[in-house]
RNA sequence: GGCCCUAUCGUCUAACGGUUAGGACAGCGCUCUUUCAAGGCGCAAAUCCGGGUUCGAUUCCCGGUGGGGUCACCA
C-alpha cells in the first residue's frame, strides 16, 4: 500500500468552529499515525462568498494548533484541471449541457440570483450505490433520486461536488476523512470519480460534533471560533487533546494526552459512531490537567508570552506569585485574571475597615489587637527571609490555642485587604518580614 | 416528508454473548482550610421500547420510537 494521505479541506466562508476543527485533527492524527501526510486544501470555488479574512483565520489556528500540513493549495488554483475534466466527461457524453427553463427564468425574465440558463449536468446512471465505510460499513443509497445532477455552472466553473472529486484523485488523497453530514453526498462523488476513472478512496465518515443544545454547531447558536480559546488562554495541546475525545477514545482509561501520544494511540477503528456534544467544561478540566503538566519554566515562559500578546503589563510580583497562581487556574486567561486581580495588594497601599478586619474573626476588637502584636512579637523572632512554612510553624500552635479564626483572619486580612486570598503564611512570605510588620501594625492602629 | 446515519449515567465514553455495567467531566457530601480556590476521600447517576436468536443479551437480527444529517447553479 502507498503512502498514505489525508486532507483537511474547509471552505473560507466563516469562522470554523470545534466540529471542523476535530475533523482537521482526526485527518492530521490518521495521516501522522501512518507516516502519511496532511493536505490543508482551502474550497473556494463559490467566489461570492470566500473571504481573505476567512482562509487567513483557518491558517492562524491551524498554526497556533500546531497542525502543519505537508502541502497547501487553493481549490481556485485547479481551474485548468476542473475544466478539463469537465470538457472529458461532456466529450464522453457522460455530462452534457443543459438548457434550463426553471421558474426563475421563464417570461423573459432577467437572469436572477446568478442562475444560468445554461448548465452542465452529470448523466446519472440512476442505480443504487454501495460504498464501505471505514467507520460505519457498507452504505447503500439508491442514486436515482438525484436525477442528472449539476456538476458545474458552466465549462469553467465547477461544482463543489465535482472540484472535490478531482482535487482529491489529483493530490492523491487515499483516506476522505470528513464529517457525517458528507454521507449523502458521497454516492454522487463516487459516481463522477468512476466516469472520471479515478481511484476511489477510503471514505471514513466522523460522527458529528454537537452544540449543547443537540443541534449542529453553528455561529448563530453559539458556537465559538476557536481563537477564541486561544484567546482565553487554552493551550492548543489541550484543546486538541480535549476535540480528539470527542468520538475517539483509547482502550484503557487513559485521557490526558501530548500530541505525540495521540499520534501513537490513534486508531480510526475506535471511533464512535454517533455524536457527540462539546462541552467546554470537559475541554476546560482538560486544559488545566495540560497547564499542571507544564514545568514550572515552561508554565512561566507561555504565561508570559500570553501575558505579552494581551497587552498585560508584568507585575513586579510575577514570579514570586507565579507557583501560587499556577495550582488556582485552569487557564492563563484566568491566571492573568488572579495575577492582575487578586495579587495587587503586593504592590499597592491597602485599603480596609474595621469591619472586614473583624469580620471572620468572631473576636473582640481588643482580644484581636492583642493576638496581633503576639504575632509581629512571634515574627520578629525570625530570619529576616522567612519562608511560608517557617511562619505556619512559628504562628500555628499560637493560633490553634487560641483560636484560628480570631488569630488567622485577621492576619490574613491585614496582610492582603482582601475577603478571599492565600492563606496568611503564603502571604507573609510573599511580602517579606519588614512589609509584613508594617501592615500588621498599621491594622493594630486600626484597631485603637 | 423522502433518503441516510445513529441510540450505555446530565455530558464524553468502556464493554467486541456471561462484569456487582467500568472510567472521566459536571453534581452532591465529607475532609483539608481563617477565607476563596486547588487537593484528597466518598455518594448518587445509564444500557430508549417491543419482539426474536441464544442456556445467556448492552452486545446479534427485525420493528417501533427518539436524536441527528441530507435533499442548492453553498461548500
Amino acid at each position: 500500500m502507498g503512502k498514505v494521505v489525508t486532507r483537511f479541506a474547509p471552505s473560507p466562508t466563516g469562522f470554523l468552529h470545534a466540529g471542523n476543527y476535530r475533523t482537521a485533527v482526526f485527518a492530521y492524527l490518521f495521516a501522522k499515525k501512518n507516516s502519511g501526510d496532511f493536505i490543508l486544501r482551502i474550497e473556494d470555488t463559490d467566489k461570492e462568498r470566500s473571504k481573505k479574512e476567512f482562509e487567513e483565520n483557518i491558517l492562524e489556528t491551524l498554526e497556533w494548533l500546531n497542525l502543519k500540513h505537508d502541502a497547501f493549495y487553493r481549490q481556485s488554483e485547479h481551474k485548468e484541471l476542473h475544466e478539463q475534466e469537465i470538457k472529458k466527461l461532456i466529450a464522453e457524453d457522460k455530462a452534457y449541457i443543459s438548457k434550463e427553463e426553471g421558474e426563475g427564468l421563464a417570461q423573459g425574465a432577467p437572469v436572477a440570483q446568478g442562475k444560468r440558463s445554461e448548465v452542465i449536468r452529470f448523466r446519472n446512471p440512476k442505480k443504487p450505490l454501495t460504498f464501505t465505510d471505514a467507520i460505519r460499513g457498507p452504505i447503500t443509497i439508491d442514486t436515482s433520486d438525484l436525477g442528472d445532477f449539476i456538476i458545474a455552472r458552466s465549462v469553467s466553473e465547477p461544482v463543489f461536488h465535482f472540484a472535490v472529486v478531482v482535487d482529491d484523485a489529483a493530490a492523491g488523497i487515499t483516506h476522505v476523512i470528513r464529517g457525517d453530514d458528507h454521507i449523502s453526498n458521497t454516492p454522487r462523488q463516487i459516481l463522477i470519480g468512476q466516469a472520471l476513472g479515478y481511484a476511489m478512496p477510503i471514505y471514513a465518515h466522523l460522527p458529528l460534533v454537537l452544540g449543547p443544545d443537540r443541534t449542529k454547531l453553528s455561529k448563530r447558536r453559539g458556537a465559538r471560533a476557536l481563537t477564541e480559546y486561544r484567546d482565553e488562554g487554552y493551550l492548543p495541546e489541550a484543546v486538541i487533546n480535549y476535540l480528539a475525545l470527542i468520538g475517539w477514545h483509547p482502550e484503557n482509561d487513559k485521557e490526558i494526552f501530548s500530541v505525540t501520544e495521540l499520534i501513537e494511540t490513534f486508531d480510526l477503528a475506535r471511533i464512535q459512531k454517533s455524536a457527540g456534544i462539546f462541552d467546554e467544561v470537559k475541554l476546560h478540566w482538560v486544559n488545566h490537567e495540560h497547564s499542571k503538566r507544564l514545568t514550572d519554566d515552561e508554565f512561566k515562559e507561555q504565561f508570559f508570552a500570553y501575558l505579552t500578546s494581551r497587552g498585560e503589563s508584568i507585575p513586579s510580583y510575577f514570579e514570586e506569585v507565579l507557583p501560587i497562581i499556577r495550582e488556582r487556574s485552569a487557564t492563563f486567561g484566568e491566571a492573568a485574571h488572579e495575577l492582575k486581580n487578586e495579587f495587587d495588594f503586593l504592590e499597592h497601599a491597602l485599603s480596609y475597615d474595621v469591619p472586614l478586619l473583624l469580620k471572620g474573626a468572631k473576636a473582640e476588637p481588643s482580644e484581636i489587637a492583642k493576638h496581633i502584636s503576639k504575632i509581629i512579637e512571634t515574627l520578629q523572632t525570625l530570619r529576616d527571609r522567612f519562608s511560608a512554612q517557617e511562619v505556619k510553624d512559628a504562628i500555628f500552635p499560637y493560633a490553634t490555642e487560641a483560636g484560628r479564626s480570631a488569630v488567622l483572619w485577621p492576619m490574613r486580612v491585614a496582610l492582603s485587604g482582601k475577603e478571599k486570598s492565600p492563606d496568611p503564611f503564603v502571604l507573609s512570605a510573599l511580602l517579606g518580614k519588614q512589609e509584613t510588620i508594617e501592615r500588621l501594625n498599621a491594622a493594630q492602629n486600626m484597631l485603637k
